[in-house]
DNA sequence: ATGTGTCATGTAAGCGCTTACATCGGGTCA
DNA sequence: TGACCCGATGTAAGCGCTTACATGACACAT
């Protein structure tokens, strides 16, 4: 009579004759088990449909071959890319990723770190420097090895796989105000723990100083990434009198939300207002006039990542922390102030 | 001397002077241990920071407390926003969500439900019906539930927890054909293995019948759901004569690739060329002029979807498959065709 | 023929939990 | 006061795998 529990390890071993620790060999190291044994038990394992025992498997083995990621938001694609080619290196080296999302929030993201970790991960991909050292003390103590990407900090203690936030937006912020730029609206995403988003005002910043701009040439307003917000802090810009020629953003979904934003005030962009964005993500080609932008390699980034945690996990130590390159990419939305003749 | 491996249930239940059934208890049902007792385990867990581990606690339990989902791609935000609603009510009644993709690849698929499975996923999300049966008999002989989704066909024996493609699609046809447009080019997502598609560019060709007009009246080209594959679709349509005076897409990005080409055409959209979309993602509101679309209850149907599937793994019957509903979003990207006067 | 090394396979001891069942110590009630 | 019940806790048997170690077979050197 068919029994209508799924197979075990034993019931192959039974159907193909051999033992449990055959079996397991010819799952997980093919080559110790010669050829003929291994072609029997591998019929039986089809014949009988087995799987092997997910929870058996990592109790026994003391690893699960996950890896976790706390990320931000899922809610737009600003983390997609560099997941993505996360995610896909990690596949290639027989690793899983196991995604959670913080929505910003300090206090949840230590929740979903500690649940990751409590499901096993192996090692972890954390966004940015910002957050309580306490959960590096919790970490360290587990015995979980992680790596902070979208930021890059060669003195910080912690690894980092990423790139230069102030340094990318600085190069934009030289690029506006070398076209004569004085008055410079920024929109930035709420700072408080979050570093990259803090180091991005801070490179706009430099570059006022660079050219000898005083601080208030620049306002910064804050607005969550989504495009409706930034629309909304883009009126709040836009009523100052004079107003900013330029808009610079946080990332490129605040970049579009201020060129619909712009364009339904009648304005134009960017004869009236030059916007420019962050990430370089395919929505900046989309909106009309295409967004000026900061690109970053996110795929290199992910794939970084992703080596630096397999090294971490198998006991290498890796490069201590890498940096990605950053680079502006010019497009429509950015131009000389009206007022400013070309030169 | 301080061991330095993590501690373990029966560590606790030292420090703590109790059993280890008593702390486990403790952690899973906290209402069967007296409050007293509870307190001192709880402060031995905190002292020791004291994590289950996750593999022993499957493998006694005999469940994940996962649940899998396969979706085509993670590129773009197609599939978030339902994804999303799925996994926070997951989340709300303490399960984790693990995503795989799928890259539209039924082979590739295969592979991630298996893997799924093999990590212990209690249930699975699928996208869509077109799968090899041998899919569904394994996850049957392995007593995996899963359910279908963005998708509803009741004849179907599969649970679905989705919306009527074809339905919505004929709906936006119709919409589109009243307004007098004879000539309807369509860019659709690969058809072969994506019943969705399929479903969509029948419901447009079902409005067309109904209203007498025969099937040259739609030319229809395949491209991948990305913006530059829609973008070049487009031109193909474009070069017929007449050219088409609608091109209706199955899918927001695509017609966001639409509208950039059609005006770097130097034509107008919906003067010249009018644009449709399916999805109402944020997308369709960004691009210059919004798009027309059919807008899915993608929350919901995640919601439901994540209730289903709850319900199952706990062994209850679940409503066999329900429907959500889709609607037209009227936007600026559809106007009638300038050789028709308006009403 | 005996010793030695190598390779394929078997034996069996856990891995750290959950949970069925046993136990214990009081209350309750006649 | 004794029988009974009930709730709180303890005991211990697995869950299905991996892997260190043991075994046995065989090839080759001595």
């Amino acid at each position: 009579m068919d029994q209508s529990t799924t197979p075990t390890l034993e019931d192959v071993a039974r159907a193909a004759g051999v033992s449990t620790a055959t079996v397991s060999r010819c799952l997980n190291m093919p080559d110790k088990v010669v050829a003929a044994t291994r072609e029997r038990v591998m019929i039986a394992v089809r014949d009988l449909g087995y799987s092997p025992n997910f929870g058996a498997r990592v109790l026994a083995a003391k690893r699960t071959n996950t890896i976790g990621a706390v990320i931000p938001t899922m809610e737009n694609s600003i983390f997609a890319l560099g997941l993505q080619a996360f995610q896909e290196e990690l596949q290639a080296q027989g690793r899983t990723l196991l995604v959670a999302s913080s929505a910003y929030d300090p206090e949840l993201e230590d929740r979903q770190i500690r649940a990751l970790v409590a499901r096993g991960a192996d090692a972890l991909l954390l966004i940015g420097h910002d957050r309580d050292a306490a959960i590096y003390g919790f970490l360290d103590r587990q015995n979980v090895p992680y790596v902070v990407t979208w930021a890059h900090d060669p003195t910080e203690k912690v690894c980092s796989v990423g790139f230069d936030n102030l340094a990318g937006m600085r190069d934009m912020a030289k690029v506006v105000l070398a076209l004569g730029h004085q008055r410079v609206g920024v929109i930035s995403a709420p700072m408080a723990g979050n570093d990259r988003a803090r180091l991005r005002v801070a490179g706009i910043r430099a570059a006022l100083d660079g050219v000898g701009l005083p601080p208030e040439a620049m306002q910064v307003v804050e607005a969550p990434y989504s495009i409706d917000a930034a629309a909304m802090a883009t009126r709040s810009l836009l009523d100052a009198s004079p107003r900013p020629t330029v808009i610079m953003c946080g990332n490129d979904v605040q970049a579009a939300g201020v060129v619909r934003q712009v364009k339904s005030m009648g304005l134009r962009v960017p004869h009236d207002v030059s916007v420019t964005g962050f990430d370089d993500m395919e929505l900046a080609r989309v909106v009309d006039p295409a967004i000026t932008t900061v690109a970053v390699a996110h795929p290199e980034m992910g794939r970084l990542a992703a080596r630096h945690l397999i090294a971490m996990v198998n006991g290498e130590t890796p490069p201590r922390s890498s940096e990605v390159a950053t680079r502006i990419v010019h497009r429509a939305s950015l131009a000389h102030p009206s007022n400013v003749a070309p030169d």
